[in-house]
DNA sequence: TTGATTTATTTCGGCGTCCAAAAAAATGTT
DNA sequence: AACATTTTTTTGGACGCCGAAATAAATCAA
């Protein structure tokens, strides 16, 4: 159903598109982002000016004319994002720990913060207070006021439920249904979302080249867990109840090996870490505690016995690189993306599992499908999950926040204050 | 990314607006559709005057007095999606035949016309001239001039590219890659896309109860084939390539029974007819045309003898249950639908299948999930699938074309002329 | 040095849209 | 017949975008 429309949404829509030009060009002048956007050059100045007053957009001073090559007529004057209008904060959360990850209104990062914490052993009501504390202590740290902080993103690693705000269930707790947005807006103040991990990873990979993942691909994440972000044209998905996709429990094998989430034969328990770590040790170890995170470490060298042709090591491989590939047939033949991306720390062991994965999407996917879908597996950094996160974050804020213009800036500098 | 928004922008938005609450309530005074569109009444009077002069409106005479009830103050006056200001036609395409419905702009339809022709054996360049031949012969029977339609729709089983506007494949035709629009917009010059079969019902699903099934359902469609229509956040998802969800040659089991697809172990390899006929005739018979045609009467032979309590064919039902209860399974944890619904002739077996579908969906889903999610089973109405295409098209006439206010009609009628 | 040229930005006036308020229209009530 | 009530239309204002003209700020050429 369409949407009542009038004058206030074209200017918010404008203003979006400003902000997120300017996101994601960098510092453009006017006539550029005329060019960028196809509004006029009057409205460019319209809605500049507006941004300029409120401080979310500055001219970029003269001092920086290395840039301002030789030509003739009137030079450009740059535009650029304010760094100083406002800060968000990026919170990744996984077995490995929790990340803060500050950053300023142009997208500019501090140094990640890790934060000493025993996420397994934490109640589902401490959590949200221990973190809401962390924040305070760290931005105090770093000289950040914690009322320029404008709003904040938390990725976590397992399932996350963006309408109640809520980890439902994560690898990283033994508690569930862990409240994660309530309390952090009220003991902070801060509006705030969570989302899933590979959802973030996702929207960095989005950012990071919208012609090539921008329309419908499937980000698949492997490491202690097998994640999907999906996009679809052009656009992150969320469930129908705010839970991202599930694709590490769906089902493979009706009565397979035994996964985290207790059901049987789940993708999961075949081609996560814990999972081939098991079909190695198999032989010599019926049970086994699929609740035990596994080290990178044992990881590294089940790899390195793989490649140097121990037989069993590389028959887990090659099972999960199977598995995998059913999975993904399956999930080809349902959305039918025309890209999918494999990433994580789990692809890492890509090689070992590329042969099995190919013969398996032969055979369980029609040919016409498969040869519409590009395959690619991209270097996995750690970053990706709070630079995906930070750029939702961003772009809520230009969309939702300031491209309302209701002035949400109380930051003075330069000794200009910002109405 | 944003889009440039502009006046244009506005008047388009809320032209359709009106047109889709027309079409959605049924007739409407002014002042109703201020309230059912948030537009104020000067904008309403402002819109559907220019509607009225474009002939895509009018106001209902007099003579309908019947609903007007006494009241006090001005009576109001019914506004009325104006069925002369065009026609548009919905084809339908199965293994059962081709069926065509015009209908005027209001949506009301004629009788359907079924053609003798035979799919099966047509080659892929005969199709689309015999059927623009077809139509031009009908309409002319029925007396609509071929300029009046407007738009046509083809909703077709199997696999269709909307892209290329083809039908990549189909239980329905021996040739692949049909041409569909361009010889039909070739031949007669109206605009035409193609569509799946199971999106066309979801289409209409949302249109009989947009609350019920507008957020995130998938609908499954049984029958000769298994099809899927996918409702995501209100809107039928086509996948990238334009080619809908294959959820009947979603793997099942690796090395499976046959699939008409040449793979094995789909879904359909199971669930549909004649993967169901095969498992009760099994015993019997080893080779097993999958290409053949199941009669509808074969089936309810064997639900008949099912319900009798034929072991043989109870487990033929109970089988496809356990399948599609696995695959209903998979595409839960994939796409999180806060619906599912069960739609197509296959449905009448469902009592059958019920209790292993059931089961199935435990042993494969997590039950966080599984709580979350609503079944339904409705009552196939083979209407169902010219509807929802019916529905489809009337909205890109209402959005796309009629809403930019281009004066696309030129039918006369009532001795007035719409320029 | 001065004027021509070039390019970027701003200003101005016009147009289209929505909307609030006032006016008009059409009917019922007293 | 006057008043009340409700719907619809008209009017005038506000706000947005845009084209064109004006202005600004630089380089180039003589």
């Amino acid at each position: 159903m369409l949407k009542k429309a009038n004058s206030d949404l074209v200017r918010r829509q404008n203003r979006g598109l400003v902000l997120e030009t300017l996101r994601q060009h960098g510092p453009s002048a006017r006539i550029t982002l005329g060019y960028q956007t196809g509004l006029s050059p009057a409205s460019i100045t319209s809605i500049s000016g507006q941004l300029i007053d409120e401080g979310l957009v500055y001219s970029i001073a003269e001092e920086d004319e290395v840039l301002a090559q030789a030509k003739r007529g009137r030079p450009q004057t740059m535009l650029a994002l304010n760094p100083l209008a406002t800060n968000v904060l990026a919170i990744a959360i996984s077995v490995d720990g929790v990340e803060l990850v500050f950053a300023d209104f142009s997208g500019a990062t501090r140094d990640p913060v890790k934060l000493r914490l025993d996420t397994y052993g934490i109640s589902k009501d401490d959590f949200g207070p221990r973190i809401a504390h962390e924040i305070k202590a760290n931005a105090k740290r770093l000289g950040i006021a914690l009322n320029s902080i404008k709003r904040i993103g938390v990725a976590v690693q397992g399932v996350a439920d963006t309408i109640t705000g809520e980890i439902s269930w994560s690898p990283a707790f033994r508690a569930r249904d862990i409240p994660v947005v309530r309390p952090l807006e009220h003991l902070l103040g801060i509006p705030c979302s969570v989302g899933n991990n590979a959802n973030m990873i996702a929207e960095a990979l989005i950012a990071t080249d919208r012609k090539k993942y921008g329309g419908t691909t499937a980000v698949v994440f492997m490491g202690h867990g097998i994640g999907l972000g999906l996009i679809l044209n052009g656009v992150v998905y969320d469930g129908a109840n705010g839970r991202a996709a599930e694709f590490g429990h769906m089902n493979h094998l009706p009565d397979g090996p035994l996964c985290r989430c207790g059901r049987n034969g789940c993708l999961e328990a075949f081609c996560a870490d814990y999972g081939i770590m098991r079909m190695a040790n198999d032989r010599r170890d019926t049970d086994f505690d699929v609740h035990a995170a596994v080290l990178d470490s044992d990881m590294r060298e089940l790899e390195l016995a793989a490649e140097a042709g121990d037989k069993v090591a590389m028959n887990a491989f090659l099972r999960a690189g199977e598995v995998l590939g059913f999975g993904i047939a399956r999930l080809i033949a349902l959305i039918n993306p025309q890209m999918v991306v494999l990433a994580g720390p789990g692809t890492r062991a890509y090689g070992l599992m590329k042969d099995s994965l190919s013969e398996a999407l032969r055979r369980g996917l029609v040919h016409d499908l498969r040869k519409n879908v590009e395959f690619e597996v991209v270097p996995y950094g750690k970053d990706m999950i709070t630079t995906g996160t930070l750029v939702e974050t961003l772009r809520h804020l230009d969309r939702d926040v300031f491209a309302t213009g209701q002035k949400a800036t109380v930051i003075e500098f330069g000794g200009r204050k910002i109405a």
